[in-house]
DNA sequence: TGACGTCAAGATCCG
DNA sequence: CGGATCTTGACGTCA
């Protein structure tokens, strides 16, 4: 089984992606921008095969206009020899990647320049993975479309575009159940026309099941079969519903314990799950660290070098308990460790936690600061306490001097995202 | 016409 | 002038 995450990381240098606006798409500033984000992916890719992190989506906003005649570039050329490179990372680590166009990619528009549209939309995303060279396990995930007042019809007519489609793209596309319109079931039924696999979708199955009483893992049962061997391991979509938040709406990371209980329903353990899920590569190396077989504390260990100072300003308390709970090197409490950094996470901030954990990081950087640095932090954290600042400015000013005074421990933690 | 989802660019404000 | 904060962009469908 692989755990993965889409499109961006949390607190990995040099992986952001560019983008560039219409009226500026000009060739030099479209080159600038591909190269920028060919090397923030490549820089992503290097730190998934570090972390052990093997299913990964890259986003479509890797080329700007990739789709579009707004980009004439013949970038496919011109980069070739970046994308091999980081296919044969890609392929060499064992990773696999997929891309999802979003919800404007509508292969089943009544309106043909919409069709049109989506088509060339996956031309670009299949040309991506083309360029890289790897197979057909390597998916384009999209959903249905629209209904337009007969889904019936709708339905016919994604299934005669599918037709349509260049072979290779018709070997990468998976379809996936939505929140609103199209049910697993209305979705099984349009794999089978196509002869495609599925993506399970919990938490849209959950907001669109339409008085199914089926559970989830009887749906991942059943969509199983629409995997064959060329298309590689089943793939799941997993996220969990917010509380108080609209149906639907997912939480900023995967909660260890409700995720623990899917995963011991799964009739098949060895198969792919994407978490979708605000925090990202965090919430994947928690899971990860949740079902590894390996358990050795030191995971943990390198896991509280990120948190500390984050857990610190939400909760002092949870921050005692947890290195009380690291203490005995031959056990892994994983489950009760992250229980207690998600309790800390959730808990509002308290000024004088957060002004102590300000202070604490602080030390670590007041030796190498000069004057002026030091002023500016006191000037801050005064104003923060005062009500007439941010602790975001004051989190923004420590981590710019922890870049300066390069204190790759200190740059590393999550305190400052 | 706004909401949906997403996140960086662009614009504007502030000291 | 730099940094912080806000608004816009880019896409299609539905209510």
């Amino acid at each position: 089984m692989s755990i993965g995450y889409a499109c961006l990381t949390v607190g990995i240098p040099n992986t952001d992606l560019k983008s560039v606006t219409k009226k500026n798409a000009t060739e030099e500033r479209l080159k600038e921008v591909i190269q920028h984000n060919l090397n923030a992916l490549e820089n992503m890719i290097d730190y998934n095969s570090k972390q052990n992190i093997r299913l990964y989506r890259i986003s479509s906003d890797l080329i700007p206009f990739g789709s579009s005649p707004v980009n004439t570039l013949n970038w496919g050329e011109i980069y070739g020899e970046d994308f091999r490179r980081i296919g044969k990372k890609i392929k060499n680590n064992d990773l696999r990647v997929s891309f999802h166009p979003g919800q404007y990619t509508v292969l089943n528009s009544p309106h043909s320049d919409v069709v049109e549209r989506a088509i060339e939309d996956l031309r670009y995303h299949n040309k991506i993975m083309e360029c890289m060279e790897i197979d057909f396990t390597h998916k384009i995930v999209v959903h249905i479309g629209g209904v337009y007042g007969n889904k019936e019809e709708a339905i016919k007519r994604f299934i005669q575009t599918f037709r349509k489609l260049d072979q290779p793209i018709k070997n990468r596309l998976i379809i996936e159940n939505d929140d609103r319109l199209y049910t697993v079931e209305d979705v099984l039924g349009i794999a089978e026309a196509c002869s495609i696999p599925v993506v399970f979708d919990n938490l849209h199955h959950t907001a669109n099941h339409q008085g199914d009483p089926k559970t989830e893992a009887y749906w991942i049962k059943e969509v199983n079969n629409t995997w064959r061997e060329m298309d590689g391991k089943q793939k799941v979509h997993y996220s969990q519903q917010a509380s108080s938040k609209r149906i639907g709406a997912h939480t900023k990371t995967i909660y260890i314990g409700p995720f623990l209980d899917f995963y011991r329903t799964l009739p098949d353990t060895s198969i792919d799950i994407m978490l979708e899920v605000k925090d990202k590569n965090i919430s994947t190396i928690k899971i990860n660290n949740a079902l590894s077989i390996d358990k050795n504390i030191a995971r943990l260990e390198k896991e509280w070098a990120r948190y500390k100072y984050a857990v610190l300003e939400k909760s002092p308390e949870n921050y005692q308990a947890i290195r009380q709970l690291l203490k005995n090197k031959n056990e892994y409490p994983v489950i009760q460790f992250y229980q207690l950094i998600e309790e800390a996470m959730d808990t509002i901030t308290f000024e004088g936690n957060a002004v102590n954990a300000a202070q604490h990081v602080w030390g670590y950087l007041n030796d190498g600061a000069i004057e002026s640095e030091k002023r500016a932090f006191e000037r801050n954290l005064t104003k923060y306490r005062n009500n007439e600042g941010k602790l975001r400015t004051v989190k923004n000013q420590l981590l710019k001097l922890a870049e300066k005074q390069a204190k790759d421990y200190l740059i590393q933690s999550l305190y400052f995202y």
